[in-house]
RNA sequence: GUGGUUGUAGCUCAGUCGGUUAGAGCACCAGAUUGUGAUUCUGGGGGUCGUGGGUUCGAGCCCCAUCUUCCACCCCA
């Protein structure tokens, strides 16, 4: 037998009890939002044919799937003239599986197969891991829990604009102070193409001016430059960079920029209803302001997005405080159920990256203690006349509510005492000769050092509190 | 997928120009203390130096490959 050292793929993780039971924590936070805005669960297998899944990412997402090779002999049905062909014809020789790469699309692929047993609108919200063969990074796995939640079968922008109260609230729940919403359509940037001639060219302006931030005015001009997009058409561009004011303000002056285009005027009447309706919803969205001033939601006339079947609105969500990516991204999709063959569902959703979140909240001490979980008290046995003493007690404080352990063996005190310390078990219980004479059980604080004596009614009862 | 970076005890890391038997702190185990954890003192166990090749009289150190880590692109949660 050779020694083989156990390892796992590259980025993927173990999780230990610590970090799961934080983590069920944000899952709680998240799914009890979900639920209150009339969003039910819903969950997909792990694998779905690599056919629903390729051409819905773009060229880059399609090679980031992770393919499943066939079972059997998968070199049975391919010949030397098929490899001769390439890897991306062989791919789809030996794999008809894959793993999902998201939720969404899954989700879509659901809906049709289902389309006569749901009715629409359907809500519904998914919390499951997804896998992207991407190199790894800071907040970049390669196997990552999202949680989605969809509506499809209606236009209304009453569902974005409860989006941006989802996202408000769970992200508000879960301590964070210090987060943007930002908010844009695809219209608005199919507007700017056509106001600057380059219709039909948004898709290689977004990739651009989705980076302004990072690379800066110069970089932008550059790489539009290298796209071989027209000087003038870019110094067209650049007004835009700079939108200043309120949202209203911005809306204002891009219609002055764009109200002539019909893409553009149709993502900026669908950016004021949302607006309206986040006003009757009195969301706190609009009124509570970043430690910068500026309001949680921003519309953010260069956000792009990358995933190409966003029709409508698009969100993503930043967290200003700490040093991490998008922790949450979604948007308006018309038409992803008619690539399975069901047209004309409107469907808009979008995603917490639990994973990024968790990071987030671990790197500024947001994980609050009630969210730790774990045994509240250790019985601590001596002998065997102990833990027959021990064992009423121990079923007498779980009826009651109360998480505790008897420890399964009588090892030493020092033993028992120091799995009690390192478990941060705040009580330990002590049942010896001596407890057993008198009736009264010895109760110590691990915290503070001090004992004191109860009988088992009153130790259950002061322990339930 | 492109470019760079990292790997030595369970953890964090030293390790000189290539030279004898690879070290420290923390953690762990045992004892001081056969009814008291976290503090103190004493002792102890633990390593194929990521893995596989190569150069050399000799490799933790140099070379190649590979895996892994982190970072910048690309893209994204």
């Amino acid at each position: 037998m050779s020694k083989e050292k156990p390892s796992i793929p590259k980025g993927t993780r173990d999780f230990g009890p610590a970090v799961v039971v934080k983590r069920n924590y944000i899952f709680g936070v998240i799914k009890r939002t979900f639920e209150k805005y009339g969003y039910l669960p819903l969950e997909t297998p792990a694998m779905e044919q690599l056919s629903v899944l390729t051409g819905k990412y773009g060229d880059e997402g399609d090679q980031l799937i992770f393919k499943v090779l066939n079972s059997g002999d998968f070199l049975s049905k391919t010949s030397a003239a098929d490899i001769a062909q390439g890897s991306k014809h062989m791919v789809r020789k030996v794999s008809e599986k894959a793993l999902r790469y998201d939720l969404t699309v899954p989700f879509a692929r659901f809906v049709v197969m289902n389309r006569n047993e749901i009715s629409f609108p359907f809500k519904r919200y998914q919390i499951q891991p997804v896998w992207r063969a991407d190199r790894p990074q800071r907040g970049r796995y390669r196997e990552f829990y999202q949680c989605d939640a969809d509506v499809v079968g209606t236009n209304s922008l009453l569902c974005e604009a409860e989006i941006v109260q989802m996202i408000d609230e769970v992200l508000s729940t879960l301590g964070l102070t210090d987060f943007s919403i930002k908010i844009n359509h695809r219209g608005i940037l199919a507007g700017i193409a056509e106001a600057i001639g380059e219709k039909g060219r948004e898709g290689e302006l977004c990739v651009a001016i989705d980076k302004l931030d990072k690379i800066g005015k110069e970089g932008v001009r550059k790489e539009l430059m290298e796209r071989g997009i027209a000087t003038a058409a870019i110094e067209k561009l650049e007004p835009l960079y700079d939108l200043s004011g309120s949202n209203q303000n911005k809306l204002t002056e891009l219609t002055n920029l764009l109200g002539q285009t019909t893409e553009g005027s149709r993502g900026l009447s669908d950016l004021q209803e949302v607006w309206k309706y986040l006003e009757q919803l009195q969301s706190k969205a609009l009124t509570t302001e970043n430690p910068s001033g500026q309001p949680r939601l921003q519309l953010d006339a260069t956000l792009a997005r990358g995933l190409s079947y966003y029709t409508g609105c698009i969100f993503e969500v930043k967290v200003n405080n700490a040093n991490m990516g998008s922790i949450s991204g979604g948007g308006r999709y018309d038409n992803l159920t008619g690539m399975f063959g069901l047209p004309g569902v409107s469907g808009v959703g979008f995603s917490f990256g639990v994973d990024r979140v968790y990071d987030v909240l671990e790197e500024l001490h947001l994980f609050p203690d009630s969210s730790q979980v774990g045994t509240k008290v250790l019985l601590v046995q001596f002998d065997k006349e102990s833990e027959q003493h021990a064992l009423p007690l121990l079923q007498q404080l779980r009826d009651a509510g109360v998480a505790s352990e008897l420890y399964p063996e009588p090892a030493k005190l020092k033993k028992q005492m120091s799995y009690a310390d390192q478990k941060r078990i705040p009580f330990v219980v002590l049942i010896g000769s001596e407890e057993i004479a008198s009736g009264k059980l010895k109760l110590r604080n691990m915290q503070s050092g001090e004992q004191q004596d109860f009988s088992p009614d009153d130790l259950v009862a002061y322990l339930a509190r």
